[in-house]
RNA sequence: GCGCCCUUAGCUCAGUUGGUAGAGCAACCCAUUUACACUGGGAAGGUCAGGAGUUCAAGUCUCUUAGGGCGCACCA
């Protein structure tokens, strides 16, 4: 026996050694790997912030995600998990212009093409960083593979599909209303805007003959349109097309009556006024009725010429103000100082979103979702956990068009030009177009850059190389969508979508979602809270395997789990136990060696082999069914309370006083237990299970990773 | 407002098709030159949130009440 295995098992010292060995040895790289089965089993890595560090739940991403390659590695599938980096932009954006800050300098005043370069090189030295710590959790990807969402290859393919997108009248330029971050410069699409719940004063405001009611005072100068309800009896004597005069904030106007059945009538009043240039609402009712469309507000959140003389102020400063100027000419009937109601704001910085009317690129998903749709009903696409079906339909049959257009330079141009004249964009891939083809004007180029998810959600077949790639033939589509369950839309749904509307097919059969690592106490990780948990901390004090033991055991897909460090001190004992038990093991079998046809087992071994295949046999399915936090915990069970506390007990008894043959029969069952231990919990903990197996006595062994799955 | 999920031991959570309630951690008692103290043995701990129903049988299915969480939509 290795004296190794005198002193307790040290995760320090064995797992960069561990991780070195697999990777020279090639076998991430399926291409290395003997086909066993005739069966693929592919995995893509979300990919990764290039410019992050790993953090909790990254370490659950990985664990998982390795589980499910390991096993099926084991069981002689060819498999393929493709890593990724993700440049991020909107993220990485937002973090650079952070330092800018702290530098004393702004993005505004920078070159476009200067500060793309800045932030490419800044991404690409932290990208480094984030690879390492991919790899010290022991995930058993494909480096060679690795795509980075800006390589050269990748951004063709999203040509290629806005190209497509515009020919198949999918894709068009609109000057709609779209929400605009004052802070941050640029619009967003639906699910970049958190709902805020505010108490702010409600304000009832006299206007002409009506009273309407609004908490955005600061919006209504050029409000010349009033709404009610066609049905609504108390308002039946004005007709839709009246004009009246009144006094207004800043002296005469005329307004026009309009009536839309979009009013509530129990609300308020029932009489509003709109203002289509900054409310989604009211931006409806104008297009319905082909209504003036003002704007008011800037991008800054300052008020325009139109303001009279609030112009340039900003909305926070103009509130009170204007309120006082209505009060004094006598237009304000009441205010009700408490109103409780949701604004939207910016996921990112929290400042409130102020609706713009702007030209951007939408992608008009109704006819996308229609086919996604189908998928899911028909059961091609499965859920884990199965709820997760009725969420993504629901918003599927929601759904409403895609602005992809940002107004930040870090990300993927769009190839497109605009006409400074009639202001209509066409594709342009091949950047040669001059003239407008409608008005004659020049084009320019479109500044703009792809929202970030429009880039990942083409992720299956983009990095697959398709149509014509290797891969794409042979991977395509992927067995399991491992993510986190809240970029359900904004990546899975959008996957599914694209992925069929470019390759026809599904882009994953799978989708598994897991839900968020929090605190031991169950509290959401926050730096302002100060209760971050680095995984790397953890794997230091504990190791690897202990730490993606405590991430699998008890967590079930789509539940959030309270990371505590009792239970990965746990798992940590845990690996030392199966040290310990490897030490006896060897101690007890002398020179034996594992004698892989042995058959003259006792009858007391006979069961328990029979209790052991059975066990294994009941992992294996849950493994089959991404029941991993099951598996994981029988393996645990078995190995520590069967295998070592009872078997070894017993064995010490039996190697004493037994038969020759009863003697020769437990070394066998020893051997060939421990070695199918070693395999079916190999996935969950490969580092000291390889470290074991290198001691193994089994002739003409082969590393573990690419050992046979026991049953 | 609409929809979904959760409520099981002190804590964190399992419990796949209905068939005598489970794990880890914590706490309690005992053992101590043992493969392993990163240990072993033992005992304790639950009217499965409340109520009603279906069933021979319900933690599991149905309805309902309460509390917690999440998603979506929001009325100016």
């Amino acid at each position: 026996m290795n004296d190794k295995f005198l002193k307790p098992y040290n995760a320090k010292e064995t797992e960069a050694s561990i991780y070195k060995m697999w990777e020279e040895s090639g076998f991430f790289n399926p291409d290395n790997c003997e086909n066993k089965r005739g069966e693929v089993f592919s995995i893509l890595m979300p990919p990764t912030n290039a410019n992050g560090s790993l953090h909790a739940g990254h370490g659950l991403v990985m664990t998982i995600q390795d589980i499910m390659i390991r096993y099926k590695r084991l069981r002689g599938y060819k498999t393929l998990w493709l890593p990724g980096l993700d440049h991020a932009g909107f993220e990485t954006q937002v973090v650079y212009e952070k330092k800018l800050e702290k530098e004393g300098r702004s993005r505004f005043e920078i070159e476009p093409k200067v500060l793309y370069e800045e932030i490419m090189k800044f991404t690409l030295e932290n990208s480094q960083n984030i690879k390492s710590q991919v790899k010290s959790i022991g995930a058993s990807c494909d480096w060679s593979r690795i795509k980075f969402t800006l390589d050269d290859d990748i951004v063709k393919t999203v040509y290629q599909t806005f190209k497509k997108l515009s020919e198949d009248d999918l894709l068009y330029r609109g000057k709609r209303i779209v929400s605009w971050c004052p802070k941050h410069q640029t619009s967003f699409s639906d699910l970049e805007i958190k709902d805020e719940e505010k108490i702010e004063p409600f304000y009832y405001l006299k206007y002409g003959p009506f009273v309407i009611s609004t908490s955005r005072p600061e919006t209504k100068f050029g409000d010349k349109y009033v709404v009610m309800h066609p049905e609504d009896k108390r308002y039946e004597a004005y007709k839709h097309g009246d004009k009246f005069e009144l006094e207004w904030i800043n002296g005469k106007i005329t307004a026009t009556v309009i009536k839309d059945s979009a009013i509530d009538m129990a609300f308020g009043t029932g009489v509003m006024t709109i203002t289509p240039w900054h409310d989604p609402v009211d931006f409806d009712i104008a297009e319905r009725h082909k209504l003036e469309k003002e704007q008011i507000i800037d991008e800054r959140g300052k008020l325009l010429p139109v303001a009279g003389e609030f112009a340039g102020t900003s909305i926070s400063k103009a509130r009170p103000l204007i309120i006082e100027k209505l009060r004094a000419k006598g237009l304000v009937e009441k205010v009700d100082e408490a109103y409780k109601h949701n604004i939207k704001t910016c996921y990112k910085c929290g400042t409130t979103i102020e609706p713009q009317i702007k030209s951007q690129w939408f992608v008009r998903m109704k006819p996308l979702a229609e086919k996604a749709l189908e998928k899911i009903k028909s059961g091609e696409i499965k859920y884990i956990p199965d709820q997760y079906e009725k969420i993504s339909t629901h918003w599927l049959n929601n759904i409403i068009d895609w602005n992809i257009s940002r107004q930040i330079v870090w990300g993927i141009p769009i190839p497109a030009k605009l006409c400074n004249k009639c202001d209509i964009g066409i594709v342009d891939l091949e950047d040669k177009e001059i003239k407008c083809s409608k008005c004659g004007g020049d084009l320019i180029k479109d500044i703009d850059t792809f929202d970030t998810w429009f880039s990942s959600s083409q992720w299956p077949y983009a990095t697959m190389g398709y149509p014509d790639g290797k891969d794409f033939k042979d991977y395509y589509p992927t067995d399991v969508m491992e993510t986190s369950g809240d970029i359900i839309f904004f990546w899975v749904s959008r996957m599914i979508m694209l992925g069929l509307y470019v390759t026809g097919n599904i882009p994953f059969k799978t989708v598994y979602l897991h839900g968020l690592v929090l605190d031991a106490k169950g509290k959401k990780m926050s730096k302002s809270k100060g209760n971050v948990i680095n995984p790397l901390d953890l794997t230091d004090k504990y190791g690897t395997d202990a730490f993606r033991m405590g991430l699998i055991v008890g967590n079930t897909p789509g539940t959030s789990l309270a990371l505590s460090e009792d239970k990965i001190r746990a798992y940590k004992n845990f690996a030392n136990k199966l040290w310990n038990i490897t030490r006896f093991v060897l101690t007890s079998v002398g020179e034996e060696r594992l004698e892989k046809d042995f058959s003259n087992y006792s009858d007391t071994d006979n069961k328990l082999i029979a209790e052991r295949e059975l066990i294994l046999k009941d992992v294996t399915s849950d493994l089959e069914s991404l029941r991993l936090y099951l598996a994981a915990e029988k393996l645990y069970h078995y190995a520590w309370h069967s295998f070592a506390d009872f078997i070894l007990e017993e064995s010490k008894i039996i190697l004493q006083k037994g038969s020759i043959e009863e003697v020769k029969s437990r070394k066998q069952f020893l051997l060939h237990t421990l070695s199918k231990i070693l395999i079916s919990l190999h996935p969950f903990i490969p580092f000291v299970t390889e470290e074991i197996w290198k001691d193994m006595p089994i002739d003409d062994k082969k590393m573990l990773i690419i050992e046979d799955w026991p049953v």
